[in-house]
RNA sequence: GCCCAGAUGGUGGAAUUGGUAGACACGAGGGACUUAAAAUCCCUUGGCCAGUGAUGGCCGUACGGGUUCGAUUCCCGUUCCGGGCACCA
């Protein structure tokens, strides 16, 4: 009897023996080099693992236990995103600790994950619930709250600098509550009066990257615009700097485009627009407008103000008040949502006019909530012929329009290009003003001269400043949610006060209920030992509340799940450091993620939050890089491939997928675990519902065939796949394989079992290579021969710039076709069998360590040396190439390994099979591609 | 509307980045072994045409052009699908 491959029993063997012998720990280790491998941790959400959740983990495994094999050692640690939404709701539900369910998820989880064997060190695992982690989180924040970001250094500095500047310049108030709201204006973490995304439903503010399309992302309930106190972080202050980091990191060209578009970086200039209250009135004041067009100066006929500005009060006359009020009340009845989708044209006539400094012509100011106040300044100058939202708006209330390009026909619409040749600018030389005996003209230049030259002109005569603008906002900070990490502050007489960093973390408090309060406060509000003593520096009962007594009332918000979530790559370098959030060793050491796999969903939030987060640790000396993730591979998504049955309507009668268009049919989702290649088990069919014990079949061929369509994989579907079934059925290196046999990691891709049986014939024949007829090791000690030396070398060839590329599928095709050859060979050479082991670990460790086992070796196969190829067994002694004519193949030859490219054309022209095609022609042009072809170019003789 | 990525057999996908398109795998068809099934092994499998046959010819990488001796690959235009941003001045 052959010696079977028993998958089960083998996989079994090594979990054990891996825990003992502790052969995924890893130690700092200054004599090797580090590489650092990362995946996005987990939500543990209630319903497990489907095959989706592990690619990236297999595909970065792939990754880490090759980089060990060659020689480095390599971090590849896994922990949780305990902190969320989803668990609060379910105690909301059902009254249960959301710590109870979460533990309860992660260890489903880890159950589930070590089935697949990966090279994960889990003494490093990190909850981000647990105060030995959040302690850190915490740590962050008030690290921020006591930094400010320098403008001119470019970086975060302490917040005592500042105030020694206030101190110097005389600006610093005596008054605590007067320094506290100063401060505020500048910290990187700071309490703010802003518009934030309220959700009613979920009874919590979301950061912008939680709504989408004025709804949540999470239950997709309506979001509306509020103004509230909340802590914000000043992501914005990084804006450049997060900017410029792209171009240094290697991460998908799609993604970093997402983030610019994020970032939004837009260079223009503010310029001062003076105005009065009446057509040819005196000088009230002035306002600054931002455009990036500082070119159409002379197109502008109106300006435009942002409904919540401040400057409305100011520019609206007493004639105008009313409609302005009535409009102020229209835009504010109006939610984010319809402002969104409707784009109808509204506004309101201030009775202010605006002076253009370039042309000195007084045009009137508009009220429209077509410009926003977040952005910019909140007020613009309307140039109809080039802005299509100006366009739009000076038709709406007639207007006039001026063209300001060679050429452009803005009769039906505005010419919107920055291309082409500027004219009108002036129309007539009096319709420049002139400054220190200098006017603007700028007819003649192209648009891009002429954005130039204003900017030039506007700064020589201080009618503005260039600018720099973004759409970053900053990040509000705080959520009112109980199931988060608590923030470290009290209320002192009003003031937020940051609780000693030496008495932190403070723990998130037991409450009755995980709801609001009746009073509206979140729900930390229910928690009754919730006060700070700060003579005695403990948390006390909120009875004893009393400023007189020094105990104060504790922050009630919680922070957002992104708190967490972004710097846990370092707390990974040094998990059970309780002085530090990483010691100096370990940062050192480790620098930053070498490799990081995740999905590319989180581009504009935990990957924006945790470069701006890092960046931040980097100016504290923290962190030792400044970009935390060196490359970013995105691993696409898996989705569901489901299957359909047929029901004839008003029956309990299925139709086959062929026959189904004979009958009026309602298509019902059948669970993709009872069909097996699109073929319908009918007595697990009958089984899996009560509904269809009494179902008949009209069958075609004898077979009940099933439709398919490729769907999200979700439970409704009934199109969930469980990772854990496959491995119970072909065991956990077949599953590795095929996940990453079925396509490049980055792109998304429908899961399909039915193919999986390629895989696990491929390792039941790399066994079956192993052991002869009695089941003992099928070594001959036979010299390898020339051809099984070919075929290794060609496969380390392969395999090890496959694997460089990310190209897992190709790498595994290359295993294919090499095992077949050698079995074709009857390879029983130790050198050959003793090898392929090594090359296999990184997809298949458990085979791997079986069979580097049966050769007596010594250890695991993770501590083997990665073989190198040799050239000398893939040099050919002669090759074959096609000879071609005028580009068609018409014959191959054989040619010596070393012939010179002008050898090759000799040789094929001589040939006796080129005489035909050579025949009555004249060679004009011969090209010889060394290894490829020999091709003439002929054409007949004259 | 703007930006990014993509389109190859019945299916998932290869193609040394301009050099024999369809590797590898699934599915399908045929055969061997077997009482039978499973497992295993062998052959065929992009389309069309000619031939008893070995074989030969033509077409073919979303569509239409271009550059080139030669294009899945480069350039221009079109269609379709996916992703991001979106009154951002």
């Amino acid at each position: 009897m052959a010696k079977e491959y028993n998958f089960r029993e083998i996989e079994q063997k090594w979990h054990k023996l891996w825990t003992e012998r502790q052969t995924y720990k890893v130690t700092e280790d200054e004599n090797r080099e580090k590489f650092y491998v990362l995946n996005m941790f987990p939500y543990p959400s209630g319903a497990g693992l489907h095959v989706g959740h592990p690619l990236g983990y297999i595909a970065s495994d792939i990754y880490a236990r090759y980089k060990r094999l060659q020689g480095f050692n390599v971090l590849n640690p896994m922990g949780y995103d305990a902190y969320g939404l989803p668990a609060e709701q379910y105690a909301i539900k059902t009254g249960q600790h959301p710590e109870k369910t979460t533990f309860a998820n992660i260890d489903r989880y880890r159950e589930q994950l070590d089935k697949i064997g990966f090279s994960f060190d889990w003494d490093r695992e990190v909850r981000t619930c647990a105060p030995d982690y959040y302690h850190w989180t915490q740590w962050a924040f008030q690290k921020m709250f006591n930094s400010y970001f320098d403008e001119e250094l470019q970086k975060a500095q302490p917040i005592e600098k500042l105030i020694d500047r206030f101190k110097a310049e005389g600006t610093w108030p005596t008054d605590e509550k007067a320094q506290s709201d100063l401060l505020m204006n500048y910290r990187i973490a700071f309490l703010g009066e802003t518009m934030v995304n309220w959700c009613p439903k979920l009874g919590t503010v979301l950061a912008n990257d939680e709504v989408v399309e004025g709804v949540s992302v999470r239950g997709g309930y309506p979001v509306e615009q509020k103004k509230m106190r909340q802590w914000c972080l000043r992501v914005s202050a990084y804006s450049q700097r997060l900017l410029d980091g792209l171009d240094t990191i290697d991460w998908s060209e799609s993604i970093k485009e997402t983030q610019r578009n994020w970032i939004g970086r837009s260079e223009g200039a503010e310029i001062e627009i003076p105005y009065t209250l009446s057509i040819n009135g005196e000088t009230e004041g002035s306002f600054t407008i931002f455009t990036t067009r500082a070119d159409t100066m002379f197109g502008v006929t109106f300006f435009v103000l942002a409904p919540e500005s401040e400057l409305v009060n100011k520019v609206t006359t007493p004639e105008q008040r009313a409609a302005v009020d009535e409009y102020i009340k229209y835009v504010k009845s109006r939610t984010e949502r319809e402002r969104m989708i409707d784009h109808t044209v509204t506004g309101v006539f201030s009775g202010a006019y605006g002076i253009n400094p370039i042309t000195g012509d007084r045009c009137p100011i508009f009220i429209a909530e077509y410009v926003l106040a977040g952005y910019g300044t909140g007020a613009i100058m309307a140039v109809p012929a080039h802005d299509s939202r100006d366009y739009a708006f000076a038709k709406h209330f007639d207007l006039p329009i001026i063209p300001l390009v060679e050429g452009a026909d803005i009769s039906e619409e505005s010419y919107d290009a920055k291309e082409g040749i500027v004219v009108n600018s002036p129309i007539s030389e009096d319709k420049s003003v002139k400054y220190d005996g200098e006017s603007l003209c700028l007819n003649g230049l192209t648009i891009k001269e002429a954005i130039a030259e204003t900017k030039r002109f506007v700064k020589a005569h201080n009618l503005g400043r260039v600018k720099v603008n973004y759409r970053l906002r900053d990040a509000i900070f705080s959520r009112q949610r109980y199931w988060g990490e608590p923030f470290p502050v009290y209320y002192k007489n009003g003031i937020p006060t940051m609780i000693p960093e030496e008495c932190l973390p403070i723990e998130l408090p037991q409450v009755e209920k995980f709801l609001p309060t009746e009073t509206g406060e979140p729900p930390l509000g229910n928690a009754q030992i919730w006060a700070w003593d700060e003579k005695n520096r403990k948390i006390v009962d909120k009875k004893l509340i009393d400023e007189k007594a020094g105990i104060y009332p504790i922050e009630l918000y919680t922070m957002p799940g992104f708190a967490g979530s972004s710097a846990y790559y370092l707390r990974y370098m040094d998990p059970h450091n309780n002085e530090a959030l990483v010691s100096e060793k370990a940062a050192s050491y480790w620098q930053n993620v070498d490799l990081y796999v995740g999905g590319s969903e989180h581009a504009t939030g935990h990957l924006i939050y945790s470069r701006f987060w890092n960046k931040f640790l980097f100016d504290l000396g923290v962190s030792k890089k400044e970009e935390p993730f060196k490359k970013l591979v995105n691993q696409g998504m898996i989705q569901g491939r489901s299957n359909f049955v047929y029901r004839i309507k008003e029956t309990n009668t299925f139709v086959s997928f062929g026959l189904k268009d004979k009958y009026d049919v309602t298509p019902i989702h059948v669970d993709v675990n009872i069909v097996k290649n699109d073929i319908l088990d009918l007595e697990a069919f009958k089984a899996w519902s009560p509904e269809y014990e009494t179902a008949d079949f009209v069958l075609e061929d004898g077979k009940y065939v099933c439709g398919w369509a490729i769907e999200k994989m979700s439970k409704s579907m009934y199109n969930v796949v469980n990772p854990d079934m496959i491995v119970e059925n072909y065991g956990a290196d077949t599953l590795r394989l095929y996940e990453m046999f079925l396509g490049p990691v980055e792109q998304s891709k429908p899961w399909d079992t039915n193919g999986i049986d390629g895989c696990f014939r491929f390792l039941k024949k790399l066994w079956a290579l192993y052991w002869d007829k009695e089941g003992n090791l099928a070594l001959t000690g036979e010299e390898p021969s020339a051809d099984s030396l070919k075929t290794l070398h060609k496969l380390i060839k392969k395999v090890t710039s496959d694997i460089e590329a990310f190209s897992y599928n190709t790498s595994i095709s290359a295993f294919m076709v090499a095992v077949n050859e050698l079995s074709q060979q009857k390879c029983s050479s130790r050198t050959i069998l003793q090898t392929l082991p090594v090359l296999i670990a990184p997809f298949a460790p458990h085979i791997a360590e079986e069979l580097w086992e049966a050769f007596g070796s010594e250890g695991s196969v993770c501590d083997a040396k990665w073989p190198q190829y040799e050239e000398k067994y893939l040099v050919e002694t002669s090759i074959k190439l096609g000879v071609q004519f005028n580009g068609k193949v018409r014959f191959d030859m054989l040619f010596p390994v070393d012939a010179t490219p002008e050898q090759m054309i000799e040789l094929a022209t001589s040939a006796p099979e080129a005489a035909k095609h050579l025949e009555g022609m004249q060679i004009i042009k011969t090209i010889a591609i060394p290894k490829r072809i020999v091709n003439i170019v002929v054409k007949p003789k004259a």
